[in-house]
RNA sequence: CGGGGCGUGGCGCAGCCUGGUAGCGCGCUUGUUUUGGGUACAAGAGGCCCCCGGUUCGAGUCCGGGCGCCCCGACCA
């Protein structure tokens, strides 16, 4: 993209309304605009790099058999009715009516539609088990909506829903997802620390939080340093076997974390002095089995072995990938503005042009971004250098391409790496490969 | 939903108490200048002062009602 040309409004100064880093850094980096109370509309760059979240996200939910589908954001109050969760509910449902006076609603969440689908097509336990996932736009009328795209009414959300013929299977899907789940962040650049849950209103015994560290977070976090130093993407762990998964399963939750509702300093004295961290976390993602709540209470069975019908055994498990923009930022950023991890970065790299008409500037400038047009920010702007500088900056690409004309007679480009500003001088050539051959997986984990 | 605050050019704000025909900084436009970390000068454009009603000769300012947004708390992917 050519900056003169970008709809990529970067501001100066911050709007008043804008209280914590990542809000005022995603305005002011022109990543989103807000509409109404926690509603708003991603912009160009901000679009880009929510694409690139959701993208790794079905990566790996892909990976462990996740079948992808997509169902609407309107949904009939019908299926709340049949599982009695319309009017316990409460006000956090936004209630429509159409013109013919029908109940609707705007989804929340899915757990009846997907049951509903489920049933309608799935009838025999030889189908089973099956995991369906969507991405899709959410709304929950929460009574204050606040930090921007972190705590927003509406907001972009992967969930997962799982059926099994059994407690044991659906035990070691649930263990499956732990990894997915684990392997997402892990490429999102992010340390996301899987913490024990309370399983709340929704019941169930299996269940655990997601929390990315960052000092805004809003929940304390306790955990064992182990939890932030493993490879998760390296771990061995074959998914088809019980045996396997129930190996990794123990190799991660016997390691002490906790939010510090379910803190518990007993066992938290239990963990070395050196390798108790804590700290702050932001809920990113949240993983349950529930059993055959849904099933049972929607009438959804199927056969078994033995002819008899019985009820499928759920789980679900969401990923708030709006709020992952934020969160990644929180835990991202410096004065000058966002740092971003190369797999969710907007752009590569930006090139910042420091002499706009310069014959030999120009024409490198246009040879490097014609390289990969796709994966560069090209600062064409006739501003001083000093404004592309705060601007590339503020943006966080993980790369600034920095033509000027002394360098730019011997085909030399100065390349700066935005997260720990290491300059090099190199080569057209060399700056490039360098530039497009980080390709990011994992590389950013903190 | 309880408590507090705010709505004035695109953004950040002053003016309101003590009514008299709207101002500052940034941004934007044009020209000159500058050219490696938000350049300087000059000339411009741009405002239903959130909305409705009331008081008054006169309302951004006072009064009543509404709407919107933010902050603290309770609640949440």
């Amino acid at each position: 993209m050519r900056l003169s040309r970008g709809f990529l409004p970067t501001l100066k100064e911050v709007p008043a309304e804008a209280q914590i880093a990542s809000h005022r850094l995603m305005l002011r980096a022109g990543l989103v605009r807000q509409t109404s109370a926690g509603i708003y509309a991603w912009l160009p760059v901000g679009l880009r790099v929510l694409r690139n979240i959701e993208q790794i996200v079905r990566e790996e939910q892909n990976a462990i058999g996740a079948q992808e589908v997509l169902m609407p954001t309107v949904q009939s109050s019908e299926l709340w009715k049949r599982s009695g969760r319309y009017d316990a509910y409460g006000p956090e449902m936004l209630r429509i009516r159409d013109r013919q006076d029908r109940e609707l609603l705007y989804g929340p969440t899915n757990e009846e539609m997907i049951t509903d689908l489920f049933g309608q097509v799935i009838k025999s336990y030889r189908e089973l088990p099956q995991a369906l996932y969507h991405v899709q736009w959410k709304f929950r009328d929460e009574l204050r909506p606040r930090f921007g795209v972190m705590r927003g009414r509406e907001f972009f959300m992967k969930d997962a829903y799982s059926f099994d013929a059994s407690y044991e299977d659906a035990v070691a899907t649930y263990r499956r997802m732990m990894l997915a789940y684990l392997r997402t962040f892990q490429r999102l650049g992010v340390r996301a620390v899987p913490m024990k849950a309370d399983t709340g209103p929704i019941g169930g015994d299996l269940s655990h939080e997601f929390l990315v560290l960052a000092p805004t977070g809003e929940s304390g976090v306790f955990f064992d340093a182990a939890l932030e130093e493993q490879d998760w993407l390296h771990e061995n762990v074959d998914i088809a076997d019980h045996a396997s998964l129930e190996v990794f399963f123990n190799g991660v939750t016997r390691f002490y974390a906790a939010t510090d509702e379910m803190h518990d300093e007993t066992s938290w004295e239990d963990v070395p002095a050196d390798r108790r961290r804590e700290g702050r976390g932001i809920e990113v993602g949240h993983i349950f089995y529930f059993g055959t709540k849904y099933t049972e209470s929607m009438g959804i069975s199927v056969s078994g072995p033995d002819g008899a019908q019985f009820f499928p055994e759920m789980g679900s498990y969401g990923i708030g990938v709006s709020r992952l923009v934020g969160a990644v930022i929180e835990a991202s950023h410096d004065e000058a503005g966002i740092i971003w991890p190369d797999s969710v970065a907007p752009y590569r790299a930006a090139i910042l042009s420091l002499k706009p008409g310069d014959e030999a500037v120009d024409a490198l400038c246009e040879r490097l971004y014609g390289a990969a047009p796709d994966a560069f920010l090209y600062d064409d702007r006739s501003e001083r250098a000093g404004v592309k500088f705060n601007d590339a900056d503020l943006m966080g690409h993980p790369w600034q391409m920095i033509v000027g004309p002394r360098g730019a007679k011997e085909g030399k480009v100065e390349l700066k790496r935005r997260a720990t500003g290491e300059r090099f001088e190199l080569t057209a050539e060399d700056a490039l490969a360098k530039v497009l051959g980080t390709d990011g997986a994992g590389k950013d984990a903190a």
